[in-house]
Parts: C-alpha cells; sequence; structure tokens
DNA sequence: TCTGTGATTTGATTTCGATCAATTACAGAG
DNA sequence: CTCTGTAATTGATCGAAATCAAATCACAGA
C-alpha cells in the first residue's frame, strides 16, 4: 500500500465541489456512490449558530463553502476560537456524538453532511476513508499546536501578522507568496472573532491593524480587504522562522 | 467538556506495562506477536532530548515510563510546551518522518519504539491500529484545544490551578477526585517547565503557587510535592465549568 | 437624503504579568 | 557535615494589553 502521502488525486465527491483534503479524496467510484447515498447538504446564514456545545450531532460534515468556526465559552462570558473551519475541513467526531464547542458559520456556510451512523458503517469497510480522517485530524493538531504557540508566546502584533499570515495563505490559490507580486483577500472574520481567535481584545486588534497599516506592512481597502505588498516582509513581523533551509 | 473514551479493553502489549491508550489495546493474540516482533524499548535521563525538531524519526513509540514534552521554541529562545507525554501517549506521526519539535524527558523516561516502516505496513493490514490511532489523536486534539482556551483565556492563577488539576487527574488511579479525602501527587515539571506549558514566565508560576499555598488551595510538602485536600476548591479556581450535568 | 444600528477606530487610564534583581532552599559531592 | 550549584522564592519596577469611554464609519432601510 504505497501510502500516497503528499499529492492526493483529486477526485469529486460526486456534485460536491471539495477537491483535495476532503474524506473522498482517495475513495473508488463505488465508494463514492455509496457516501453520496448518506450525504445531504445544508446552509447557514452568516453568525448563526450551527451547533452548540453539548448537542447531539446526528451527522459528520465536510465544509463546502464559508467560514465556520469552533469556540468555547467561559461562565462569565471569556470566549476562545478553538478551530477555523475553511473549505474541505471536517467538522465532528466519528465515534462521539456530543458537541465539544460551539460551531457558528462566520460566513454563509454550506455544508455537506452525512449521516452518522451509516457513515461509521461505510468507515468500517472502508479503510481509506478512516487513514484520511487520521491524516486531517493530525494535520489539525499540528495546527492547533501552532496556534497555541501563539497564544502563548506571541506579541499582539505577532499575533496579528501571523493571522493574516494564515488567512493570505489558505485563501489565495496557493502559488505565489515567497514571490513578488502583491497578495489581496478578504477577512472572513470580524474584529471580534480574530480577537477570539487570537486571545486579545477587538480594540487591541484594531490598534494593532492600524499599527500595521501606518508602518506599511499591510493597507486596508475598506475595513475587510487587506493588500499586502510585500509577504516577506508580513512575515518579518510574526516572529516565526524566516523560511527553513536556505542553502548557505 | 470530560472527553471520556469509551472504556476500552486493556489487553497488555505483552510484557510491556502499558494497559489503556496504547496502540495494541484492542489488538488480538497474533496482532500482538507482530507488534512485539518489531518493537524494542528505549531510555532517556531526565531533561535529555529525545528528538530535535526537524529530525528524522525512524520509528513511532508509546510512551511506557516517565514524562515527556513536545516544545516549540522561537529564533529569540521564547518557548511553549505544546504537548506533554505520558505513560500510554503515543510520540510520531506514521506518515511523517520528520519531527515537528523537540521531544524532551522531563523526568527519566522510557518509550516502546515501534520502526517505521513494518509499523506502517501492521497498520495496513490491522484496521485496529489506524482506528486507534485516530481515537487518541482526536482525544489529544480535545486535549490541545482546552488547553488552547487555556492560554488565550486564562489569568495565571486559573492556569495554575487547571495545571494542578490536569496532572491530579492524570496522575491519580482516577478513581476518587469529585469525592472527599486528600489528593496528593508530585509534580513532574520544574517550575520552567510549568511556565513554558502555561505561557507564563517562572517567576508568575511561583508566585502564583504560593498564593494557592496561602490561600490554602494547596499545601506543598517539598517543592515538588503537592496536597489537595480538597478537590472542589482546587476546580472553584480553575474557571471551568463546576462540572457539565448535574440532574436537577 | 436622512437615520439608526452595528462594526470599527481612537483615546485615557488601569492592571496583571514580565522583567530585573536578590535571596533562600535543597540535593548531591566530597 | 559542609560546600556548591541548581531550583525556587520573593521583592521592586516596568510595560503591554485590558478596560472604560467616546467618537466615527458604513450601510440598510425609511
Amino acid at each position: 500500500m504505497a501510502a500516497r502521502s503528499m499529492t492526493l488525486p483529486r477526485i469529486e465527491c460526486s456534485e460536491c465541489p471539495i477537491r483535495h483534503r476532503a474524506v473522498c479524496a482517495r475513495c473508488e467510484p463505488d465508494e463514492l456512490e455509496q457516501l453520496d447515498a448518506i450525504k445531504y447538504y445544508r446552509s447557514y446564514d452568516a453568525g448563526q449558530t450551527i451547533v452548540w456545545a453539548g448537542d447531539e450531532m446526528d451527522f459528520v460534515a465536510s465544509v463546502v463553502k464559508g467560514v465556520a468556526s469552533l469556540t468555547q465559552t467561559m461562565e462569565d462570558g471569556r470566549r476562545q476560537m478553538v478551530g477555523l473551519l475553511l473549505p474541505s475541513d471536517f467538522v465532528g467526531r466519528p465515534n462521539r456524538a456530543e458537541a465539544a464547542y460551539d460551531v457558528t458559520a462566520a460566513s454563509e456556510v454550506t455544508l455537506c453532511c452525512f449521516r452518522r451512523k451509516p457513515f461509521l458503517d461505510l468507515m468500517g469497510e472502508t479503510p481509506h476513508i478512516g487513514q484520511r480522517l487520521l491524516e486531517m485530524t493530525l494535520d489539525e493538531l499540528d495546527a492547533a499546536r501552532e496556534w497555541m504557540l501563539l497564544l502563548g508566546r506571541k506579541t499582539a502584533r505577532e499575533k496579528i501578522a501571523s493571522f493574516l499570515a494564515i488567512i493570505a495563505r489558505r485563501g489565495t490559490t496557493t502559488t505565489d507568496l515567497g514571490s513578488a507580486g502583491a497578495i489581496e483577500f478578504d477577512l472572513p472574520l470580524t474584529r471580534e472573532a480574530m480577537a477570539d481567535y487570537l486571545g486579545l481584545t477587538l480594540e487591541t486588534v484594531s490598534r494593532q491593524m492600524s499599527a500595521l497599516k501606518r508602518d506599511n506592512v499591510i493597507a486596508l481597502k475598506g475595513k475587510r480587504h487587506v493588500v499586502v505588498e510585500d509577504f516577506n516582509l508580513l512575515m518579518d513581523e510574526t516572529g516565526d522562522d524566516a523560511d527553513g533551509g536556505m542553502p548557505s
């Protein structure tokens, strides 16, 4: 079984426009049919709560369109985002029906849902799916750990720069970035949601955005649209390694 | 959100004293034999680095004895712990040989190692193992997310109390806790390592430990041995829910 | 065009934890 | 038992981000 780790085949989950990270990325045509048989779509408006922490979830799902967030809330209202779900990300835990976190639509969101029971059955018969899920979960764990470094040790300015770099990477069509040319993207989150992501207050987020603008690291067109003329300049503000392994 | 896995069968991985979360928890006798054939033990002294971030790891492993930490370090030396590995925890990523984090022995550590290649082959043939790994990874992801809330939103005092509660839970023989009776345990980390775990400085850790002692939430015997007379009193300091779902 | 509401920015002040700087406690070596 | 070095505690001060408090902006709907 040549573990095709790196580039995965981009088989479509039928009409589902998910292409790379989705559960069905490695499936054979007949397996796709089985997935199709148990799936349905669901849409949510921006701001709408998709699931409340503690709810029973009778499905697992894959994000097709939009941005959703996982957040934890303390009794006194302090909130921390613990997951940011972009298209192709997976929602839900195969063996646990009870949701551990609030899932909220940050923009208009479409999910491709799979009914829990038949999905579990299918997983039992189709090792691909479990393997794919393991890989995705490990990636998510890596992301969570980078996030922990950000939360625990970075300054407000570094947090903002890191967040912008993450969004720029996941939002654009991956090609350039390191090379020349301006990058532009829309922020998928309000200042408040950014604060929840970064462990800051919205005021601090706003101030640091202004500071990065003042220092010509970024430019803003409107409140949400960001222009990054030189991506390396932004990276210099993140506190991260300049980039592993320049050949001496 | 008590992440409580369904109770798993406690089959021994041969001589290996791992009992509950280990990869082999669900294996049949013949599968255990195959695992035994590719495994070996390795020991490390306290403070020793087991793997450096970026190293090639030719094995994956399960912690048998002791405590190890995963840490990330920034160029200027700021450090954040991103994983705390106790006995039965898994180390390494099946499909990625390059270590993403420094792995350091916090105490004397024994690992049960499985050579990468044959382990992968065995995973291919034995769905149990991949399923077990997925479940363990999902648990780790939950733990990381609780950790993110701690790092992003909790005060220094809450961080210390939460850490002590976590260690108390994982260190003791699980039974009581909620009920009466004092709990005692040894801290497996130095103040500095606790600081790296909590996103604080060692001075702040020390000060807050003293404060909890002054306020009779904990008592100390020596520097490392903690006595918790009333676990609920400690929980009150964590900022977490008093405990989900008391029936009204 | 006017108006109201929510999102965002900006300003003034406070506070918690970091930083700088000495002690103090303690385990292991001799 | 004393010496020594590392771990831990404690104190004084500083500073980054939180908090409290107003503007200002942006845009949907009357």
